[in-house]
RNA sequence: GCACCCGUAGCUCAGCUGGAUAGAGCGCUGCCCUCCGAAGGCAGAGGCCACAAGUUCGAAUCUUGUCGGGUGCGCCA
């Protein structure tokens, strides 16, 4: 149940009856919120302002006409006009008292929509060039991306999430060559490693098996012969350490899809390129050189041109490189196109900060490519700077000056890494600090909220010690008389319970999941703030021993929130542990 | 030169898709607690929401411009 929505509803329906001349494209912007200030009552809207001037009526008296309607409604104790043309509703408790029934009886459940109505999106993240193990640079956007996903999920979007492998460029030559080194290395032979080359020795097992297979038998082979076979090795052994490293993070895709599949006769880049051509979207012609920077080997010559202008682009975009092949932007656009036509109506794509510049051309593609019926919305993840006890922190124990996501995991745990990284909007760049990470107080948000969690299972341990027959199973908190909770302690606690849909609703709608994270970091505050006042006064008290029916309506009200913050963290793919080592 | 992102308390950041007197944590100041319902509580000071115009009944939020910071900008991926 979500008061907000039900009132949006009947507020519109009064407007409806009220003013039926009203044009319904202004009435989805009727909003009912929580007033920023309490003593506003329970529910605000901005109803009255919003149609007051298509009415031609001043707001003050739309909202009076309105508020008649509520006069009588149950569970309205009152209504008033205020400031501007807010319509305020002072709710009775019994309502808040159904809402934190709502939570108990929907459990798991409680914050899941059909926001979605069961469309299709696609969500691509991670998609890490697969020449070496992934580092923290990666482990931003593969945590952001995976839980937006599970965030639409939540919000009844039928979500797939996708990782597209760029396994077919110069530096996938660059990587099997890297791993013939490594395989000489390993056949005994000094080597030294050439700039431009990888240096990681996550390359040596790679070697090791080539070397294991076939001895030294590539060897006397050609590169032509050698390199292709290479390639696929290495391209497989990466794949799994990457897979492995996302695995750490319980980061599980459901595509990978191959850029190489896309290239080739037949393949998708040559039909889309084909279809595109039909459609006048390509041209031959020329581009001015880029402005600023000034290209050493600036090359003006006539090229096949994707019109991207024409979608909002800055400008056209090469489509063949002079040597014959594709660019990146070909396979992309093909890509895309693959996507609109496997029945994607929405897309997402999570990115780094270092291709900012791309999000005007991809947004493009598919416009063109869906004939403008196809979404997509490309989300960058800013940088984030590893710090320790506030001075930039180094790391290197794998891959060069890296330092890698399975470092970051290794080092302070899953559950830190993905909440603190979500504990902030993704397109501001972040600290991310590996001494506070691992503290545990209350500056530590992470470990605060698991806090929490932790505590509304110590109460209800607490309650059994103190209260040995008090009967507090999900039937004896569903029949718990929660009337009881009248203090404004409880009222505030259980309104905040009440928002939690619609915060899910609104992250969803923003694809931001960082706004769960500080949803449920707020009503772990709120949580806690009610533990500490029992201290001043025990008619706030969870655990009454003296007032069972008391403590079982407070115990009700301890495992929803228990619920709440733990469907939070389950949408954050955070754990909500019984209790804290 | 151009594009995108950002600019909110001393610091780190929220601000609910335009609402009422702009919030939290840290830090600071003062008081309380010394408590096993472990891993504190309460209160206070602190703001020209970078700046300037504009749209609107109403702007931190939208538009334009200026300043400052970050990222990027050719056939790389």
């Amino acid at each position: 149940m979500d008061i907000f929505a039900l009132f949006t509803t009947r507020v519109t329906e009064a407007l409806r009856a009220e003013f039926p001349e009203l044009d319904p494209d202004l009435l989805t912007r009727v909003v009912v919120e929580p007033p920023r200030d309490p003593a506003h009552g329970d529910l605000s809207t901005n109803a009255a302002m919003v149609v007051a001037k298509p009415l031609g009526k001043s707001p003050r008296d739309v909202a009076a006409v309105l508020s008649a309607r509520f006069r009588d409604v149950p569970d309205v104790e009152a209504v008033e006009v205020a400031g501007p043309g807010f319509l305020n509703f002072r709710l009775s408790s019994a309502i808040w008292h159904q809402v934190l029934k709502a939570v108990g009886a929907q459990g798991s459940a409680y914050g899941r929509s059909d926001l979605g109505r069961g469309e299709r999106v696609n969500v691509e993240y991670v998609s890490a060039n697969p020449t070496g193990p992934m580092h923290v640079g990666h482990t931003r956007g593969a945590v952001f991306g995976d839980a937006l996903a599970s965030l639409m999920s939540w919000s009844g979007y039928d979500v797939t999430r996708e990782y597209y492998i760029n396994d077919a460029g110069g530096q996938i030559t660059i990587l099997a060559q890297s791993t013939l080194l490594r395989y000489r290395e390993s056949l005994g032979e000094s080597i030294e490693i050439p700039a431009g080359l990888y240096p990681g020795d996550y390359l040596v097992p790679v070697a090791e098996a080539l070397k294991a297979e076939y001895g030294d038998s590539l060897l006397d082979k050609p590169d032509d012969v050698v390199l292709p076979l290479v390639k696929d090795r290495v391209l497989a052994a990466m794949l799994e350490l990457i897979k492995a490293d996302l695995a750490k993070l319980n980061i599980h895709h459901e595509v990978f899809f191959s850029e190489r599949t896309l290239h080739g006769p037949g393949g998708d880049i040559e039909e889309t390129l084909q279809w595109l051509r039909q459609q006048g979207m390509v041209y031959e012609g020329r581009l001015d050189p880029p402005k600023g920077k000034t290209p050493e080997d600036w090359e003006d010559r006539q090229q096949t041109l994707f019109r991207a202008t024409d979608y909002g682009d800055d400008t056209d975009r090469a489509l063949v490189k002079s040597d014959g092949s594709y660019t990146y932007f070909a396979a992309d656009i093909a890509y895309h196109r693959n996507k609109y036509l496997r029945g994607f109506k929405h897309m997402v794509n999570v990115l780094g900060a270092d291709h900012s510049g791309y999000v005007k051309r991809l947004q493009a593609a598919v416009k063109a490519v869906s004939h403008g019926e196809a979404d997509i919305d490309v989300r960058i993840c800013q940088l984030v700077r590893l710090l320790k006890n506030g001075e930039p922190f180094k790391m290197s124990k794998r891959s060069g000056d890296l330092v890698t996501l399975a470092d970051v995991v290794e080092e302070v745990g899953v559950d830190a890494t993905r909440f603190m990284l979500l504990f902030r909007r993704n397109d501001a760049p972040m600290d991310f600090d590996f001494a506070l990470v691992k503290e545990q107080t209350r500056d530590n948000p992470v470990f605060y909220v698991q806090y929490a969690h932790a505590r509304t299972h110590s109460i209800f341990r607490t309650a059994q010690r103190d209260m040995p027959g008090l009967d507090v199973t999900v039937a004896a908190l569903a029949g718990a008389d929660i009337g009881l909770l009248q203090s404004e302690a409880d009222l505030e606690l259980i309104r905040l319970l009440g928002s939690w849909p619609r915060t899910v609703a609104a992250a969803t709608v923003a694809h931001e999941p960082h706004r769960v994270a500080f949803y449920v970091h707020e009503l772990a505050a709120a949580f806690h703030a009610f533990w500490a006042k029992g201290k001043d006064d025990t008619s706030l008290r969870f655990v009454n021993a003296d007032d069972p029916n008391l403590t079982l309506a407070r115990l009700a009200l301890v495992d929803a929130v228990r619920q709440v913050i733990g469907n939070g963290l389950g949408i954050l793919g955070v754990t909500a542990p019984e209790e804290l080592s």
